[in-house]
DNA sequence: TATTGTTATACTCTATAACTATA
DNA sequence: TATAGTTATAGAGTATAACAATA
């Protein structure tokens, strides 16, 4: 989403007909309470800043929360589907098949767990560490097109507010 | 989304085995470069505001952006699917399908623009204008509630940092 | 030719239920 | 009985393309 994305036509009629019927201000409108909504501009930068990672990340063309799943395989490897949906919010019907195509792709590979035969332990295989290491290096890059985006200081400052939520 | 939803497991394993193989720290994850893109924890708050906004509101069945459209043609009345898709990033063929829906529940009223006919002027209805009113009180209790789970101080300062990109 | 709105299609994400195999 | 994972289905949200009417 692009978010500062007013058209030339808005543009232009900032200039012209200054006096016109109070019901159709073409000028820009008015978003009453909206401004008081804290989860409206949330979900505004959210979009903007998933749709900057998609793009940034279409070379490898892993979504976000293909790269969370990797992320946390890598750093807890051997864990469960439970586990890792748990810790992201994923349910789990969603995450079976979201594997499965990360499976497909040779990006990890499911053990049947020692201890709980129910149970399949998550790793990344040798092609998935080769990628996520690239899929690593777009998503620094990412980020720091956010710092741009936001400011340096400002993303710090909401990364503090928002991680006391996460 | 419950952000917080560690389950009693979790919470049982940290009392027990202090020691265990790598692979499998039940304790809690480790969430590497997660914890350092703005976007994860943007999303995951979002998500939690968008979940209680719609349990908020659900007595009338009125999602976030049903919501957004309601209050957008309440303050601006007359103006046409392309204002009111443009202002809120909303695809016109999305919004057509939408304001279909707010029609049929009589929320809504189109007419035919009188300089272009190929437009329509959006105006909410005697019942869409009663019904606002009750999704207004049910939208501020859902914000009381943002106050609460974020804290007064906290939310303010997250409105003016995320209202510089709306 | 371009724009407004509509319909249709497809894909992602979310939510739920039903099923299996284990425990 | 309960849990881990799978499959299937349905609804929201998003993105496109094709189309009719109008500019």
């Amino acid at each position: 989403m692009d978010v500062s994305n007013r058209s030339d036509r808005d543009r232009r009629s900032q200039r012209s007909s200054p006096a016109r019927p109070a019901a159709a201000p073409a000028e820009r409108l008015e978003f009453a309470e909206l401004n008081r909504h804290v989860g409206y501009f949330l979900r505004r930068l959210q979009v903007a800043v998933f749709n900057n990672f998609i793009r940034t990340l279409a070379p490898l063309d892993v979504r976000p929360a293909q790269y969370s799943i990797l992320v946390l395989i890598a750093a807890n490897p051997g864990q469960s589907q439970a586990a890792i949906g748990q810790a992201l919010n994923i349910e789990r019907a969603r995450l079976a098949r979201m594997l499965h195509e990360l499976q497909r792709r040779d990006w990890i590979e499911r053990r049947a767990a020692l201890d709980d035969r129910r149970s399949h332990s998550l790793f990344l295989t040798d092609l998935g560490a080769k990628t996520l290491a690239r899929i690593r290096t777009l998503a620094a890059r990412h980020e720091a097109q956010m710092v741009e985006l936001i400011g340096a200081k400002r993303r710090m400052l909401l990364l503090e507010l928002l991680r006391e939520f996460g």
